[in-house]
DNA sequence: TCATAAATGTGTACAGTGTACACAATATTA
DNA sequence: TAATATTGTGTACACTGTACACATTTATGA
């Protein structure tokens, strides 16, 4: 058997083969140049080779592809945080390298919204499915989503002394949102178009922000 | 002469009146109700009562008509920060009106985004034109946007000795980031659906970390 | 005052979209 | 091997944004 899984060329067998995957890869791509919107589902059948319906099979509507296609920006941007979590060269020091985890993974989050500016918009988009912060879809290599990985790294700096018990409750959402915001603000808002290196200084600035709060 | 300007019903003038302001109307209401995506051109021209194609003679395209939607969407929200500042009773104390002051802002921006979802996400989509913080499109009745009110709320804070000189620069971003951030938490994301306590109670937590942090 | 020009509306047309429905080809199962 | 489920195709429809030609009203300048 020949096992290829034939992508955009034409193909001579009547089945796909792995028409899921492919048309989930495809809509990634369309948003990674061009954001949410850029996912137009008679573009990616197109690209699958495929008719339009044939994406009925596997997705109940756009509005499905679009929640998939999520997740899998989602995951992205926990390979993101891992890669920069990697970076770390442990010092020993339980407070110092309790903060330097949470500090990797503030900018793992920023680094993937300007380099990706067009998955980011898409895994927060209006009809992403950030319900359910578990999801296996959206796992990085580890197999933890952004917000897991973030919580690890908050139980770490809690039990270095560096976050009050009192105040571990919910403070998921207190870091994340500050990432989130500036994450919006450069990628659209006045802060769009800095230097990468203003970039990075604003994003450090906010993460001491957040440390000195939390 | 009768003066009358009509809204939606026929009209047996040629000439509309005031089409591009009705047409700006039109689109603010659909996107209170849908966010951006509710605003469809046909729609709104529909709710003019104009041909499709009267619209362009008044917005150069679809974008424009969002962009100024958009814009009418921060003007709102400038309003829901000024009703909260007006809340206020100075207690002559100025670090603790200072501090009011600043809650007041973060809290008008959390009750926007609950109040009023569709506008939230139009106020800041993809197309909106962020870029210009202090065009007068998007001022409350105090001929601020909401960025400038928040920009005179950290003045105020610092003046009291509350926000060390050398990080007011830029202390903007950071504070904004942080309610932005969780007002998509409380909107989309895992926060969705909160009871209104609740919100309340978080957006206030966050609010205490900004203080803390800035 | 009146021809002319500018502004603002309408009508028709077109390419592109998501998706419903009937049908065809291939796999799976009894 | 016959029946059935799965997966892809073809046609059709209502809807979208907008280009282009034209109609109607208002403003302008001799």
């Amino acid at each position: 058997m020949t096992g290829e899984i034939p992508k955009t060329l034409k193909r001579e067998t009547y089945r796909h083969g792995d028409l899921y995957r492919t048309l989930l890869d495809a809509a990634v791509e369309l948003a990674r140049k061009g954001g949410k919107d850029a996912i137009v589902l008679r573009e990616v059948t197109r690209q699958a080779g495929v008719a339009p319906n044939a994406a009925y099979r596997h997705f109940a509507d756009l509005k499905s592809l679009l929640r998939a296609a999520s997740m899998a920006a989602q995951a992205e941007l926990a390979t993101y945080m891992e890669k920069e979590l990697a970076k770390i060269t442990p010092s020993g020091d339980k407070v110092e390298d309790a903060r330097a985890q949470l500090r990797a993974v503030g900018t793992g989050y920023l680094h993937f919204a300007q380099a990706e500016p067009g998955l980011f918009r898409l895994a927060f988009s209006e009809h992403a499915d950030l319900s359910n912060a578990t999801d296996p879809a959206s796992t990085g290599s580890g197999g933890l989503t952004p917000f897991q990985i973030l919580s690890v790294a908050l139980d770490a700096l809690m039990e270095a002394g560096q976050l009050p018990k009192e105040r571990r409750e919910a403070a998921e959402f207190f870091a994340w949102s500050a990432v989130h915001g500036l994450a919006m603000l450069q990628i659209d808002g006045p802060l769009r178009g800095l230097e990468a290196a203003q970039a990075e200084a604003i994003g450090q600035r906010l993460i001491d922000m957040v440390e000195r709060g939390l």
